[in-house]
DNA sequence: GAACCGCGTTTCGATGAGTGAAACGTTCCG
DNA sequence: CGGAACGTTTCACTCATCGAAACGCGGTTC
């Protein structure tokens, strides 16, 4: 799918190499590389040895991997980093009391995208990882944020596609606005088996000082096992904590962290 | 701080722009920007605007920032991700044991990289995040890697210089060796108090299929709570399923992930 | 209110970094 | 042994990139 236009400006290029890079890709031979990209083989070897020399990629005997310089470079994302830090606290609560999937997410276009994940053995296993991402309204998470985050968020979603991916997704518009209705009344979003078959999930709104719709907490585990209107209470507790958090925060100098140790 | 030569390549210059960002810095202005990378500012400007468009930075009122792109790009690093996904239900075990820090480190030069940590409310506060690194003499996983990782550890490391963190950080070459000829013999790092004054740890070589120590898992508390040598063994037993792990999944097929889709 | 400053943004002609077709070197087939 | 598939190197042309200078704007000074 060498899509679209070739940018004319080489740093536009050599990015585009890295956003070559999909989902479960480990090693890419050049020939792929330079098939995605559109460019030819010469400049995209050449373009790739400057990223090798940078540390964006790794050379491998398969070809090119992504390299550490970017695991650490995202690592410094203030926005993702602020918002997980401050959420760790509360989203191990939860996992303390439920033993469960607890999971930071944030909208992304019509996605809900995981920023952060707390679980451990006894939690039901489940595809989502950290920087993964599912169709919005296929999820709890992803619910709220159609409701609350996403300008129109209904027709935004419906014109991108409602994608299937279970039986008791809701496909329909109508269906989806009814239950986007319930969750504008209810204040936290629900997902029967609509992602995985067998789980389910309930999520709660984390507002910003503006009182703006930022990012959700969400627990996820056995259908069975949950009971997601027990469950609730505790994750809407947790959310407005950290909502509290958020506002007291940007009150005061939010961003400086005052004894934040040199990290070289 | 415009260190070394100015880069002719246009890539290479906007990649210079990107690790300009440092440690805590938030918003950098332009000047700021141009000043480091030693760019002059229409040069800067121009190529910001190109990684703005790209998603790699962001702007705000007070300049730029470090953005999603580069955060979502990171989390597919794969030599990382590989580690961290098959680590995690170790750590997460040895979380549910101690309830405290419990870390995965790789050696990065002369430092420790804290790849994934696991804790909770009851765990001692702690310096470390996930992305951050200390100086490998002052820390109980970085004594593994100068015994077993880097090659001639102790020399690099000296080399390097043997900072001091707290009065009990091991500054002197002699004792150095003498402490990384403990961890030979005994197979285990410990730091007492060296990297944080009232914090002690214990950490576990993980070996990759060829028996190289390719990270380590740590457990890090408070000095006096902590009994070290009675939590040795609980990581030393995490490291080894670990490593044996990682051997039984690098002697089938390791990278392939079967079904994979063809990603567009 | 005029003169000044620091900062981001835009302009534009000269020029050399970047380009990519083609040739080359390997390795792996049948 | 001939050929296919891939990575690597070459090199003369050319167009994207460069950056000094000019501009615009908000704030501060006198």
């Amino acid at each position: 799918m060498s899509s679209a236009e070739i940018p004319r400006s080489v740093l536009a290029r050599g990015l585009r190499l890295l956003d070559a890079f999909r989902a479960d890709d480990v090693d890419l031979p050049l020939r792929v590389l330079a098939e995605r990209t559109g460019l030819p083989k010469a400049t995209a070897h050449r373009l790739l040895a400057e990223l090798v020399a940078w540390g964006g990629l790794e050379r491998t005997q398969g070809g090119y991997r992504l390299g550490m310089s970017l695991f650490l470079l995202g690592q410094r994302v203030p926005r993702h980093r602020e918002l997980r830090e401050a959420a760790l606290p509360y989203l191990e609560d939860l996992y303390e009391i439920t033993h469960e999937n607890v999971h930071l997410a944030v909208p992304s276009g019509t996605d809900t995208l995981f920023l952060e994940k707390v679980s451990g053995r006894r939690s039901t296993p489940i595809v989502s990882r950290v920087g993964g991402r599912l169709p919005a309204h296929c999820t709890a998470t992803g619910k709220l944020f159609l409701a609350f985050a996403v300008p129109d968020g209904l027709r935004t979603a419906c014109e991108a596609g409602l994608t299937r991916l279970t039986p008791r997704s809701i496909v329909m518009p109508g269906l989806l606005r009814a239950e986007l209705d319930r969750v504008v009344r209810q204040g936290h979003g629900i997902n029967h088996e609509e992602a995985e078959i067998g789980v389910s999930a309930v999520a709660a709104p984390v507002f910003d000082h503006r009182r703006q719709v930022i990012a959700a907490i969400s627990i996820t585990g056995w259908a069975q096992r949950l009971d997601l209107e027990r469950l609730a209470p505790a994750v809407r507790t947790a959310a407005s904590a950290l909502s509290r958090e958020l506002a007291r925060d940007s009150a005061n100098g939010t961003l400086r962290l005052p004894g934040s140790a040199g990290t070289t």
